[in-house]
DNA sequence: GTCTATAGTTCGATAGAC
DNA sequence: GTCTATCGAACTATAGAC
């Protein structure tokens, strides 16, 4: 395939050369938005994959539908290896603790076993806090379904935690898991070299009591402060 | 000033017509900055400034230039608020509770007195979020002091807090801030309606038991579980 | 399906008049 | 200090050959 060309393509990864183009291209597209979508261009996409900038618009029309191409990949893998964790924890006789809900909750996330998952990371941590309306779309269809699953989870494990709660719960518990996810390297400034931000080991440990803490705490008859008397 | 131009500018707020261009521009900087830095554009910063975009550089030189202005503005307001909190907070005789002291970590970023508070936030969760190297160098400069500070609150205030953890304690209540500032209706949708992220009382409510809750969960001692042990 | 070439916009920044 | 006008580069997308 890269024989036919006159200049071979040393840039191209040895493992993708036998792989279809389209793949290719969703792969460095991966690579390239993880900088942000509007700074990102198809010339640099293309060049990182080695293909040309028209073939590009060929198989994916507009910036923006490869974009979502791109986050549909992932989702579809990433959100239903949560939902079949969340199923199987249920699926028992008793009932499951919640740090293990909130391990089904991350760890698809960072588990997903190829090279670009970082690159992935940072496009889902920009798009879920972003104002545009092209984003907001794309979190509603790919990641509202499996949010809802994990609210249900929240309530059913949390004696006491309205509803009202629960999803105000779940959005601090995905708003920690940005912490993770964008991998910035604050951490080690911060801790002058303890905490690596990178080791996603360290950080869930910590991030599961975090969080199972935080969640237990909004529930009614609570030990601690707060007026959430309003549902 | 207004009457010495051709053409009378109507789209200029009256507040901002005898003030000085510097800080129109400003302005206008905050606002379209807030869809993101590299969607931005000098072009329609000037239009929204009611200013000719040469003037921008006049001024600002470059667009990276104009874009650290428009965060050192608001930083060194809202951070010279938060350290004051902070002070007086372990100024009297006894300490404070914790929960005073996420108060005051968060308040003074959603409480400022201006009406583009909002792009400013999301500016700064951009940022903060950011693998670019000029977002992280603004949020070093900028907000790693007053994150030492907040940190050290935190281990003065739990017993059996170890400084690692307390930057990962940290690092965590910032991505549940994060959510707040964020403002992307998402917490509307999960609830069907009940949620509203523009309520700031509604969330902090939350977000306050939510994070010390969390904080305390990580302390030596603390009866729930994690391999934390490692410090 | 993949390429080259380019049309048509928009961008950041500068030159130079006032 | 503020403007108009414009340069040169980068962008998305398309036309058309193979």
């Amino acid at each position: 395939m890269a024989t036919i060309r006159g200049k071979p393509r040393e840039d191209v990864p040895v493992q993708a050369r036998g792989t279809a183009r389209f793949d290719i291209i969703l792969d460095a597209a991966e690579q390239v938005f993880g900088t942000g979508y509007a700074g990102a261009s198809m010339r640099e996409i293309a060049e990182r994959a080695g293909v040309a900038q028209a073939l590009i618009h060929y198989h994916f029309d507009t910036k923006e539908k490869l974009f979502e191409a791109v986050i549909a990949r992932r989702a579809s893998e990433i959100n239903g290896q949560r939902a079949q964790m969340l199923d199987a924890l249920f699926a028992g006789d008793d009932a499951p603790r919640l740090e293990e809900v909130i391990e089904a909750l991350f760890r698809p996330t960072i588990a997903v076993d190829h090279d670009n998952a970082n690159s992935f990371s940072r496009i889902l941590v920009s798009a879920a806090n972003s104002a545009e309306e092209r984003d907001q779309l794309l979190v509603q269809r790919y990641y509202d379904p499996i949010a809802l699953k994990f609210i249900d989870a929240f309530m059913a494990l949390t004696p006491g935690l309205a509803r009202m709660n629960a999803v105000w719960a779940y959005m601090f518990a995905i708003g920690v898991g940005m912490t993770m996810m964008a991998t910035t390297g604050r951490p080690l400034r911060l801790s002058g070299g303890e905490c690596d931000d990178r080791d996603v080991e360290a950080m869930l440990a910590r991030i599961v009591p975090f969080i199972c803490a935080g969640v237990r705490a909004l529930a009614d008859g609570d030990p601690h402060i707060g007026p959430r008397n309003d549902h």
